[in-house]
DNA sequence: TGATATTAATACCTTTTTATCCTTTTTACA
DNA sequence: TGTAAAAAGGATAAAAAGGTATTAATATCA
């Protein structure tokens, strides 16, 4: 497994996808997106749902419905996304998987990740779903293959 | 999930503690190092196993056996334990999982990734295994808790 | 030398988590 | 008001994590 889970790598890519196809309006719908993407659909549906239920995206059911983002959720950032799928596991904790891992009392690795963590974290908080839009229209940015 | 499996977890912690109390010589069990580093004795014991049949801990059975390391393995670097578990998945690939993400044809994260890939790979390249044993044995380092 | 106790190795089973597929409900519109 | 489009929800399959029991190797001692 890469950083992140396979559900959160879909997840990711799933919004940037939406966010790209949706930003200036319109809807766009699952199958469509399984395909931008190239993600089993019905895994992807479930995990759609779960954003749409804490408003990482918009949904609409229907004909014409569709999966879409609004203004607010365009600047949240991207660190919303993998804390709402794979937790904040990444950010803070050990490692090695202690549950006291301190400065006080650290495991080997402590120090040495905690930078890692850091820069990881920040990242994710200071890029946000919208930002990159223009990229993915470009054609620099890809999200399938 | 953090950075590693739980199964990498363990291994890393199970190593270091057999390095660090055999690092002079002597042998230690499967039942003490489960207990040194709070993990369940018999998943430990299949991940010993593997990490036994690739050279990362040596092993000896009947009475006054157990598991140690010898000078080579001390030298080893640790990223051999995560790649042996885990795969090399941390190390290189793409954040959000695709197959031919590269610096032509990247993924939106590709580049704040690629650095990061790069740090946690050399991190541990250059860190090996025998490292900590004089920290662990002052009790600056734990692997327990 | 043979019996025994100690220890890792192997095989198999259960539970939990992750990933995937199938069915139901909602809703716009003819 | 019937129908098709679409998301929401529920059921299933696969993989990871953890547990139980058995087998094989070996040092030691009678």
């Amino acid at each position: 497994m890469g950083i992140f889970s396979k559900t959160c790598e879909y997840a990711l890519r799933a919004v940037f996808f939406i966010s790209q196809k949706t930003s200036e309006g319109g809807r766009v719908s699952i199958k469509d997106i399984a395909i931008g993407i190239d993600s089993p659909e019905h895994f992807l549906a479930k995990i759609l749902q779960d954003l749409s239920k804490r408003g990482l995206v918009q949904s609409a059911k229907g004909p014409n419905g569709g999966f879409f983002v609004d203004e607010t959720t365009l600047k949240r950032p991207v660190a919303e996304i993998v804390e709402a799928v794979d937790g904040n596991g990444i950010f803070v904790g050990c490692a090695l998987g202690l549950k006291e891992c301190s400065e006080k009392d650290p495991c080997p690795l402590h120090n040495q990740f905690k930078t890692i963590r850091d820069e990881i974290h920040s990242l994710l908080r200071t890029t946000n779903i919208g930002n990159f839009n223009e990229e993915l229209i470009l054609g620099i940015n890809s999200l399938k293959r």
